[in-house]
DNA sequence: GCATTTCCGTACCGCAGGTACAGTTTTGGA
DNA sequence: TCCAAAACTGTACCTGCGGTACGGAAATGC
């Protein structure tokens, strides 16, 4: 039961570096198992087919994914009580953890599986999709906290700006990784964090709305 | 001579779709010719294997990426003499012609190829690599000419706005494709075009250089 | 110590990428 | 009109991989 936990887990950490770098039809089940140190029997034990390595593949990302957002927004909450204080802090916590990885993201397998759509059955493309409208949700809702204290400076709809950041995400991982410039990840984190401060805290609305001035306020 | 154009430009069309749809390794030559309506020798005719295909096939999406943006934002730059309104306006357009898209963006080759990496020689990716510099240098140039006439509200390298615009673009594709809402990725252009008036010409940094009043300016 | 879990070995099928090469049709130009 | 080049077709073949099937062995945990 644990000895086959750790070895479906070393089976999901090769697929996934993998899939992230050749795409999962590239993604050869003979290299999976010659790495994972296993045989093609062992693989077939643990998943049914290729496919449903590709759901558990998606799913475990996704729980990592909202894990990590979940610590890191909760962590963030702890340092200032005031909504957008929170969330520029989160921000930037959030781009010094993609700063922090050895060698870059390694990519996003939300995007991934975007790029293959036509490959999976409906369960994983659903998956897929539940899992960008879930993170989505997720920042609108720091957002509408924030928006709740006083309106942006310019029209923007909540919902397109908490989007915005996911896009941003996935846009800098693919700039990152095409350019082989892992900062630039960092740097388009970091400039959307300048698009919500000046959206919400500009020098030229301040006053509006009592706002603290949290760690993370320059 | 001018048949095998065509055909070529047939199996590019076919096999476009394919890759966007499927990843390249997945993208079989059985189905490409199928479907083009020519047999195997004839593919391998135009092409001498799979790897020129895929050369070809972002030598030739490149070149009409450039083609398409430096015509938008060329007749943009005739509407208005203004850096800023300028761009605002082929923002704008650039918005308008995704929406335009019937069934929305069919994806960013690049963006396709940076998640297949492995799959390709070092001529592709240094080409996809030039692809998105040269873009981000484009959008880059106009940006600057705007910060001629006067700084950014809030302080952002110019070059980090500039790649701003392909992360949306890129990411606002992945975003639209998934959710299955094209109209996702117009948002998003629109939410960057805000991001640019709200540095560059927001109400309470009006008068700080004379900016004309542009069609696009609301 | 015993059942369950966790894997190994082997043998096999079908499909697609890719190669090789000879032959055929189509096309554009002199 | 003819001819040479271009633009394919047809066939045959090799290789590697996904996937199946099944019997058995070793490790694990109670």
């Amino acid at each position: 039961m644990r000895k086959g936990e750790a070895t479906r887990e070393r089976i999901l950490d090769v697929a996934e570096a993998s899939v992230l770098a050749k795409g999962f039809a590239a993604t050869s089940i003979e290299e999976v198992i010659a790495e994972a140190g296993i045989t093609k029997s062992g693989f077939f034990y643990h998943f049914r087919d290729k496919n449903e390595l590709a759901h558990e593949l998606l799913r475990r990302y996704i729980a990592e994914d909202h894990r990590i957002l979940d610590e890191l927004f909760g962590r963030a909450a702890e340092l200032s009580d005031d909504p957008l204080q929170a969330f520029l802090i989160g921000l930037k916590m959030l781009a010094e953890l993609m700063a922090d990885l050895p060698g870059g993201h390694p990519g996003c397998m939300i995007a991934s599986i975007c790029y293959q759509e036509r490959l999976f059955d409906r369960r994983v493309v659903d998956l897929n999709r539940e899992a960008i409208e879930s993170v989505n949700s997720r920042i609108r809702s720091h957002l509408e906290a924030i928006a709740a204290a006083g309106p942006p400076r310019e029209p923007v709809d909540i919902a397109v700006m908490a989007e915005m950041l996911s896009c941003i995400i996935d846009g800098g991982i693919i700039m990152a990784k095409v350019t082989g410039d892992p900062h630039r990840l960092v740097r388009q984190i970091l400039a959307y964090r300048t698009f919500v401060k000046m959206q919400f805290a500009g020098p030229s609305a301040a006053g509006v709305s009592p706002r603290s001035r949290g760690v993370a306020a320059e």
